[in-house]
Parts: structure tokens; sequence; C-alpha cells
DNA sequence: CTGTATCCTTAAAGATACTG
DNA sequence: CAGTATCTTTAAGGATACAG
């Protein structure tokens, strides 16, 4: 973090600033871009149906899933029948799924009144609501916001461990 | 989801939507304000600290501010001697901390070349990386895009468990 | 030092026509 | 149906001057 901000030029170029969330924004942090992305992964493919979906101009989504597919986040797999595209997502673009998720769990909580929300995301398998997708340590404690640094990256085991690779937790967590 | 999108105005109103993903956007997928709650985050509160970190023109960044101290994200705190506010985080605005840290971890993992990146998300206490954050069911599989779903709001249960809740894990996870 | 008000520029978004 | 090419609109962003 801490500016190393570029600046000048309209619009703000944030590649190239410290920030690993500025990065992402720079990305997929404008207005269709991530809903796009959702509607991948919900299986849509084809312009048409992103189309329909979406609602927006032509030539927007042309751009737009040009710039997603330049980012790494689709590819494209051309159809010889329809003379048209398939935009699938990549693992890049896969792994985004977090941070859709994230998004989903803070509207669904703070964007809806009384019965307005129709649809949970849910566990496929068992049909229940996932876990609430919170800040977590090594050790499995759930981290309120000010527990959670950055820290330079040799200060810190640099290593994701994924969930699977931890024993069972063991403090008392804080609580959210 | 499945659009009852309202469209029509310019920049599209998706507020009336039945996605929450795309209420979510609605107040905090712009250019700025994730980057301001992010700076809410760090410790900042004063005008000029957003505006000296973020380097955008002041008129916006008191648009914004205002926008989000609209949305109940920040609430303002009148300081008497130097005649400024103080802008902190509500809860609501707390809660949006999962979704920059996955932003953060996606940054991370597939926004930085080489040696470029210098801070790691960490566990402030033990200084450890944090976990990295995945859609988790109720008894702790990590569940894989395919793996969710949106199921109508009465079929699921609701009621999001917080981790404490559960007891420990049983089964083999899905591997990411 | 905090912010607001004003003006200007530009690029993002919409509409529509058109090509394969 | 899938996309590109233009044209127009408009609001977001920047610069700057100004007020408490």
């Amino acid at each position: 973090m801490s500016n190393g901000l570029p600046m000048k030029g309209k619009r703000t170029d944030l590649s190239g600033v410290h920030c690993a969330i500025a990065r992402s924004l720079e990305i997929v942090g404008d207005w269709w871009s991530l809903l796009i992305i959702r509607d991948a992964f919900r299986g849509h493919k084809r312009f048409g149906e992103f189309h329909k979906s979406l609602g927006l101009a032509k030539n927007i989504l042309s751009a737009r899933l040009k710039k997603l597919v330049d980012a790494q986040i689709l590819s494209v797999e051309a159809d010889a029948e329809s003379a048209s595209h398939r935009y699938v997502l990549t693992p890049k673009g896969e792994s985004l799924h977090p941070i859709l998720v994230a998004l989903w769990q803070w509207g669904e909580e703070h964007c809806f009144e009384g019965d307005e929300l129709k649809f949970v995301m849910a566990d496929a398998v068992q049909g229940k609501a996932l876990l609430k997708m919170q800040p977590t340590s090594q050790d499995g404690r759930v981290l309120r916001p000010r527990d959670v640094r950055l820290l330079p990256r040799n200060a810190a085991a640099i290593s994701h461990a994924s969930r699977e690779s931890i024993g069972r937790r063991k403090t008392g967590a804080t609580r959210s």
C-alpha cells in the first residue's frame, strides 16, 4: 500500500500501485465486469446470453468481453457452426468466485428490505446456506478488521495454507 | 437473480434487482468507494487523509464520502476544534471487510509480477498470512463454484452459521 | 486545514445501423 | 444470431478558485 499512486491520465491508472485491492479493481472494478463474470458463473457462455441478461449496449459488452479475455479471466472458444464464440472462465476467472460470494453475502445482509430477498447462495449438495466468509487466521480464528494487518511480504509466512491443511482450530475465536 | 433488470436511465440503475451482487455493486461498485473504504480500514478518518492517500479530486472525494455516509457505511463525527469531520466505519461498513480481503487475495495471486508484491494481509497477532477465504458449506467443505447454487430463500437454511458454531469438519473437502 | 462550488474535458454508456 | 462501427449523450473525473 502507501501511495506510489501514479495518477495523471484521465481516470487514474491504478496498476503499478502496491495495493492488491487497487490492482484487482483495476481489472474487475468497473460497472459491468463483475456482473459479466457473475453470469459466467451462472453458466452463460454466449454473447447473446450475456446481452439478454445484462441489457447493456452491445458495443460495451463487446468491449468488456475483450477486456476480460485480455486479462485472461475469460477465454474464447470458437464455435465452428454458429460463427460465434463461447466465453468460458479460465482458472484465473474461477478464482474470482470468493469475491462474488463476499459481495453476495454482504448485499444479502444489507441491501434488501423485509421480504425482497428471493435467493440465497447455498451448498448445492445439501441445500443449506453457505457459511459467511470471514477473514481467518491459519489456526482458524475469525479475525476482525483490526486484527488484520498488512505486513512486509518477508515478515509473514507467505503460503496461503488451504483450509484442509490446518489442524483443528484451538483458540477461542474473536466474535464478529 | 434472473433479470428483472430495470434498465433505462443513463448508467443503469441496478437497485431493485434481485441479485445481491448487483445491489452491492450499486453501492460500492464504483471506482473510488472501495478504495476509500480500504483507507478507512487502514485507520484514515479525515478528509485530508483520504485526499492525500488517494489523490482524487476533492469534489469527487466529497461526493463519494457523502454517498457512503448516506449508505450508512461511514458515519460522520463532527470535530469541534478543527471544524472538520471524522469519517468512521459503521458496523455495516465494517462488514465489507471480507470483500476487501477477497479482492486483496485475488490481486495478490494474480496481479503481481515476480517480486512486485510488497505486502501480505496477515494475522496481526501471529504475523502469519491469512487463510485464503473460500466459500464453505456449513459442515466445512470448501466449495467450488459449481458446488454453489442460488436457491429460493425458503428452500435453504437461511441462517449463516458463524464459523464458531459448527463442529469440526468431517468430510473430505473438495480440492480447489 | 476542510470542505464546497464552478467550470471543463473526456471517456464510458446508450442507441442504432450495419456486416458476416 | 453474433458482433462491429458510428454517433450522441451524459455523468464521472480533474483543476482551480473560493468559503468557513
